[in-house]
DNA sequence: TCTCTGCGGAGAGGA
């Protein structure tokens, strides 16, 4: 059976004497989770009925090798026994290790294969991997494009097929390598000729079943990752890089020997691995040692699987208090490491204790310390991801749909090959089923069972389509569709830790010295009038050209951010300047440049026709083919086809535009810029933010943190916005732009005054006086409870969980109100709280209903707002008040509060809100 | 069960 609970109490490992002779123990004091107590295959569920009773604390007596676990233990740990067996020593009854057993810490706790590759390397290889990111570099580029080509052919695909389509495909990476298409076309094809001679030379036969790109998630070990291929259900790991020894590398050995232990979890033991080793040239493979076949075959035994999972519980337990590796851990040698430099300049910078040594000054106290706070809180962050992964096994398919992070009981409507040997996967799904996934998402797509059946990332294609209950996606290996998974990412964290590398260690010291409070923002030259009617946003463009080091722009809603934006890019370029346009969303990114293009800069009639973009003034989107809007394809850096073209096209562009996650990309890292203007930057973690203001030498970031914050999963430092902790730290940097240009007097009055101190004015007296006969309607038509341009209507209806169908069935009726009145549906937005109302409202009406942060950046003649609460303004999302400043600043000309009034009038801000809305 | 956008998912290799 297994036993499963949290760690109370870690004793001393000791020496006893056994029949078997001198045998070392450890015991544990563990309090069972009920739960989690198991057989050992299968039945996961069937003994829940314990669950009431509250466990006592048991001992589990951990037997030879697996002390090596109980001394990386420690109290509030969850621990997991498999194959467990029970005892009595003494008169207690506890648990000991038995011959098949593993001992897995922190089981949650998700690692990545490469992960426990490179901590068997060392430890303090993972983490610098983990830190700086692997950067643009040839060889990595090759070893990806040989992969890629090894799947192709594995799928039957002809070979110089793939590797035309595979070098190009990698165009702009190479191009910003400096490298030629037809030099790494004869490498890869080099390489190529060892895996297809290997393939053909009889080592085949017909027996031989093989399988590319296999994804494995282990819930027992806490694992994940995907193998290169399984030959007849063992794992194949290929590796372009030399091996001229007999043996294959030991940390090569550990990758392949973790997908044969999630094999073996899935009951399919596999008791070999292959590593096959492509070799660079002809010379290298006359130096292997008499054996010239470049796939070296190794058994895989009991004990290099348990070795790997107790390599894996080492990671788990140093990432369990965000610790920092020394390499002591690991007796690699220091003085043959390619990573030493590096090593031991983080080790010098960051003041870390380090088995190579330490060089370097070590930066200030306050830089070290945010360092660390930061790094604490995006590891955090990392765990409540990896609690996203763990809901794959521990909800059922039901409670998936339900919290609207999976499609489940789809139909499978068959399947075809696509190019490159790759597969189309068609489904129809429940029609009224709906979740998070969206088109162009990477998903896990699966038989029905994502974890322990057959599960493929795929990418989604289509959803919805014009029956609605259209799904399509493609996937590497084909599988029965008939289930789609939220596939948790972990990249925005790793993204974000980079950039708080580079900002850190990599940053000028004149950033760094405003960054952390040494020195206040400079600036220099001449005041110019770049906006004559606005002299706020004026004063917003001098700001930022005058810069020397940042310059913060507030913009309340509807003031004209987005134009004094655009304004801003073009008085930069106008003298010289490149710029990074960046934001949060791909919207805003794309909001920005629709502006700068209707200030007529960077149409794409001005520029040349792509690859033969000679002068230096224009833009380039980069981003991804769905992220980036319709109209702004024709921008969009194409990552694909010839290497020189594709890298003269980015460094040319005087203006590229991108989210902050994409600067954290590989490409945006090489790029360099005179001034990165941020957008949303209230809603960006302060990593986000770096991510961007990293990649110039002065910034100007945009927003306004009276709007809604960043959203993290965990609460700590990220959810204050680095955009906010300037604007507090140095006011005389920033400048609020004060005229908005959107919403009626009578509409802007409380969110003025509540969130602005009464500095939010309309911009003209037209702006103020805007009124719902502007859109051609007689206010007499309307029901006399919404007469008012700012209303209150009280529906008696009461919450639902995250439900209020009578106050949904109220929105509804004054909808139709509007519209009889002869307002355009168009026109109308409704906002609630939850996405569950937003559901419930969506079927009784038919014009735009969203979230309130999905509405952020965005207006509506008339807006509706469903608070849903009764009872009381309690809940997380009632608190933060910032979000009712979005709901009601979204109005033009008329808004309804919708609501419950003694609820609304138990919290002081609500009541305030109420008065406001019956005046 | 609060809100949720990004991102090639992970891994690609160097002596």
């Amino acid at each position: 059976m297994n036993v499963r609970g949290e760690i109370i109490e870690v004793r001393e490992p000791r020496e006893v004497s056994t029949q078997y002779g001198e045998r070392s123990l450890a015991e544990l004091v563990i309090r069972p989770d009920p739960n989690g107590s198991s057989p050992p295959s299968g039945a996961a569920n069937s003994d829940r009925s314990t669950a009431a009773v509250t466990p006592e604390p048991t001992t589990v007596t951990l037997w030879g090798k697996w002390t090596h676990t109980a001394e990386h233990a420690q109290a509030g740990m969850e621990l997991l026994l498999t194959d467990a067996e029970e005892n009595e020593y003494q008169g207690n009854v506890g648990y000991t290790t038995s011959k098949n057993s593993y001992v897995v810490l922190e089981p949650g706790f998700l690692v990545n294969v490469t992960d426990v590759r490179s901590w068997v390397q060392c430890p303090r290889m993972y983490y610098l991997n983990k830190l700086s990111g692997i950067p643009l570099n040839y060889p990595v580029a090759k070893g990806t494009i040989v992969h890629e080509v090894f799947g192709d052919l594995l799928r039957g695909r002809d070979l110089e097929e793939s590797i035309d389509e595979r070098v190009a495909e990698a165009g702009l990476e190479l191009g910003l390598l400096g490298r030629e298409a037809e030099e790494v076309r004869d490498e890869v094809r080099r390489n190529a000729a060892a895996i297809e001679g290997w393939l053909s030379q009889g080592t085949l036969t017909e027996e031989d079943d093989w399988r590319s790109e296999y994804t494995l998630i282990s819930p027992t070990f806490g694992i994940k990752g995907r193998a290169d291929a399984l030959r007849r259900g063992a794992p194949v790991e290929l590796k372009t890089g030399k091996n001229t020894k007999r043996d294959p590398r030991f940390q090569d050995k550990i990758q392949a020997a973790c997908y044969a232990l999630m094999l073996e979890e899935r009951g399919v033991p596999a008791d070999t691995g292959t590593l096959l080793y492509t070799k660079n040239t002809a010379l290298d493979r006359n130096e292997a040692t008499g054996d010239l076949s470049p796939a070296k075959e190794f058994s895989v035994g009991s004990g290099l699987l348990d070795f790997v999972v107790r390599q894996r519980n080492e990671i788990a337990a140093m990432e369990f208090d965000s610790s920092v590796p020394t390499g002591y851990e690991a007796d690699a040698k220091c003085e043959y490491c390619f990573e030493k430099d590096t090593c031991m300049v983080v080790a010098g910078r960051l003041g870390q204790e380090s088995k190579a040594g330490a060089i370097g000054q070590a930066v200030p106290e306050e830089e070290r310390e945010y360092f660390d706070r930061f790094y604490r809180a995006l590891e955090e962050e990392r765990r409540e991801t990896h609690t996203e992964y763990r809901k794959l096994w521990e909800q059922t398919a039901a409670e998936r749909a339900d919290a609207d992070r999976a499609l489940v009981n789809l139909d499978p409507q068959g399947r075809r090959q696509i190019e490159g040997g790759r597969w189309e996967l068609r489904a129809k799904k429940p029609g009224d089923a709906v979740s998070k996934l969206r088109e162009g998402d990477v998903a896990l797509a699966s038989d029905g069972d994502p974890v322990e059946g057959h599960a493929e990332l795929c990418r989604i294609r289509k959803l919805g389509g014009t029956a609605g209950d259209e799904v399509v996606v493609t996937v590497d290996e084909p599988l029965s569709l008939r289930r789609l998974d939220v596939y948790p990412s972990e990249i925005s964290v790793d993204r974000m830790l980079t950039a708080l590398h580079d900002a850190v260690l990599k940053g000028s010291e004149e950033r760094k010295d405003v960054l952390f409070g040494r020195r206040a923002p400079a600036f220099s030259g001449e005041t110019r009038t770049y906006i004559d009617n606005n002299a706020a946003q004026n004063e917003a463009v001098n700001l930022a050209t005058r810069a020397e080091d940042c310059a913060l722009i507030h913009g309340p809603p509807g003031t004209g951010k987005t134009y004094t934006i655009a304004r801003t890019i073009r008085a930069l370029v106008d003298r010289g300047d490149r710029v990074l346009l960046s934001a949060f969303t791909n919207r805003a990114v794309d909001n920005a440049l629709e502006a700068l293009r209707e200030q007529g800069y960077g149409d794409s009639a001005e520029q040349s026709s792509a690859g033969n973009r000679t002068q230096s003034d224009y833009v380039v989107r980069f981003g991804t083919e769905n992220g980036v809007r319709e109209d702004m394809q024709d921008l969009r850096l194409v990552k694909e086809g010839e290497p020189n073209d594709r890298a003269a096209e980015l460094n040319g562009a005087s203006v590229v535009a991108a989210t902050t996650s994409s600067c954290g990309s590989r490409p945006m890292r090489e790029q360099s810029f005179d001034v990165a203007l941020v957008d949303e930057a209230s809603q960006l973690t302060e990593p986000n933010t770096l991510a961007a203001v990293n990649l110039a030498d002065r910034f100007v970031l945009v927003g306004d943190h009276q709007q809604l914050p960043p959203v993290v999963r965990a609460e700590n430092d990220l959810t204050e916005s680095l955009f906010e902790r300037l604007i507090e730290a140095y006011p005389d940097a920033s400048v609020m732009l004060d005229r908005q240009y959107r919403m009626s007097q009578r509409i802007q009055a409380f969110a003025s005054a509540e969130f602005y101190d009464g500095a939010l004015r309309p911009a003209t007296g037209e702006v103020a006086g805007q009124h719902l006969s502007g859109l051609g309607v007689d206010v007499d038509d309307l029901p006399p409870e919404i007469r008012d341009p700012v209303a209150f209507v009280d529906p008696d209806g009461s919450r639902a969980g995250n439900t209020n169908p009578r106050e949904a069935d109220r929105v509804a009726e004054l909808v139709r109100a509007y519209v009889d009145a002869g307002v355009d549906p168009d026109d109308i937005g409704v906002i609630a709280p939850f996405r569950a109302q937003v559901a419930e409202i969506t079927r009784r009406v038919d014009v735009t209903v969203d979230t309130v942060d999905r509405f952020q950046g965005s207006s509506k003649e008339v807006v509706l707002v469903s608070f849903v609460a009764t009872d009381n303004m309690d809940g997380p999302i009632f608190e933060d008040t910032r979000r009712v400043n979005v709901a009601l600043t979204r109005a033009k000309k008329a808004l309804v509060l919708v609501g419950d009034a003694s609820a609304l009038e138990s919290d002081p801000f609500y009541g305030r809100m109420l008065d406001w809305a019956r005046r």
